[in-house]
DNA sequence: CAATATATTTAGATACGTCTAATTATTTAA
DNA sequence: TTAAATAATTAGACGTATCTAAATATATTG
């Protein structure tokens, strides 16, 4: 597979493409254009730069998926940001609520020795602070069955797995009830209406919107068996 | 005193300015171009684009000089590029030599937060791995007393002060012989038409030409007599 | 001092990523 | 099923930093 060199432009899509097909099958101009913080228009112009490089499958008026030379050039930019905000968030002792916008301007300055010198003085880590994985130098990555928080029933007992990690007033808010990834909460009820969960962490009682448990992802339960 | 949004381009041209002052009254254009490794024509430009902003007196045909704001915006960038060097060698290993281009992209994207971390996790230096000094928080930068290797005289002994950083291969070359700020040397000889020096350092006889002892700094005499 | 060499500036062009406004396509709802 | 709402694209523009080639200023030398 060929190798492509890719300006900051570039890269700041490829992250944003990857990051949007997280949860959708396309990554679709507006939602693009929204993680970015930039006109649709630009995005559309970038959907087909990319497109001439191979680097993306654009399908007007549908969005871009990733090609296999996308997702790898994707991987390494992704590999890049977690590496470094768990870098910042280890090393040098930057909360876990900053470390994603500072990483957002070094990705793109980080050369290979760096970031192979970075993975090795943090023992070749596999997630990032916000419980993302961090992929392998070659490409591989973690696939971890996820669901939001927003999904569970009450009763169940489940563990923080992965939170959103680009409000720092969420992640701080987060911090301040100590909900970080690997905590174990139990629901304690689901307001029908609005959402609100009631959650039971370390014995203390903890309240959450909809909108932030939708941003939480926590592990699948051992479950009720819908089918064999 | 105003506080000026600075671009990357902006901040390359300043530095390169502060560096051709280190040893030049006007930083000529021509200077700044080979720094910069761009054309003059380019220089000129963002020359007019710098004096509209009072960061340096621009005087056509005669090149440029920082003004006070100017110089303070250098001198951050000085920080930064300096304060990085450092930190890549003694946290991350990276060899002195190479952490010259490494923290050259690093500087443009250094949070106030970042540098500050970085700065107290190193203990405040004044110096960084090439024996340049790093300007304070506050602006203030040590002023030392130097001269080039060229020009000591035969029987002086002297010690390494501070080398050129921008050439990968003069700094290998340098530390494959153990020359590094701190080294004490005595001069040999100097042969009269090259240049050529003869040193000797720690028992063992080095010869440098006259282009690498240019790039070498060093104490000022009164250092004749060394103690052993 | 004049001629030549060198340095600098000007003029004009290009590439890039972005924008807004207008147009076109797709989706949703009456 | 058609009208309205939403999403995406196109067209045209701008600012930035760079370039080359031509013009001009300054410095050097015979």
């Amino acid at each position: 597979m060929e190798r492509i060199t890719l300006n900051q432009a570039m890269e700041n899509h490829l992250r944003a493409i990857h990051e949007a097909l997280e949860t959708n099958e396309w990554a679709t101009t507006s939602d693009c254009a929204r993680r970015l913080g930039i006109s649709s228009a630009s995005v559309t112009a970038m959907s087909k730069k990319l497109s001439k490089l191979k680097l993306v499958a654009y399908v007007p008026y549908q969005g871009v998926q990733l090609t296999k030379l996308g997702e790898k050039s994707a991987l390494e930019i992704v590999r890049h940001h977690r590496l470094l905000e768990l870098y910042l968030s280890e090393a040098l002792g930057i909360p876990w609520d900053r470390v994603h916008d500072e990483a957002e301007k070094l990705e793109h300055v980080l050369s290979e020795e760096l970031e192979e010198r970075i993975s090795k003085s943090l023992g070749d880590p596999t997630q990032d602070p916000h419980g993302a994985p961090i992929p392998a130098r070659d490409g591989t990555i973690d696939h971890v069955e996820y669901r939001a928080l927003s999904s569970v029933e009450p009763g169940e007992t489940v563990t923080l797995l992965r939170v959103d990690d680009r409000v720092p007033e969420f992640l701080r808010y987060l911090g301040s009830m100590n909900l970080y990834p690997g905590t174990v909460m139990k629901v304690i009820t689901v307001e029908p209406l609005g959402g609100l969960l009631a959650l039971r962490v370390c014995d203390k009682e903890i309240v959450l919107g909809s909108q932030a448990a939708g941003m939480i992802r926590v592990t699948t339960a051992a479950k009720v068996e819908q089918r064999q």
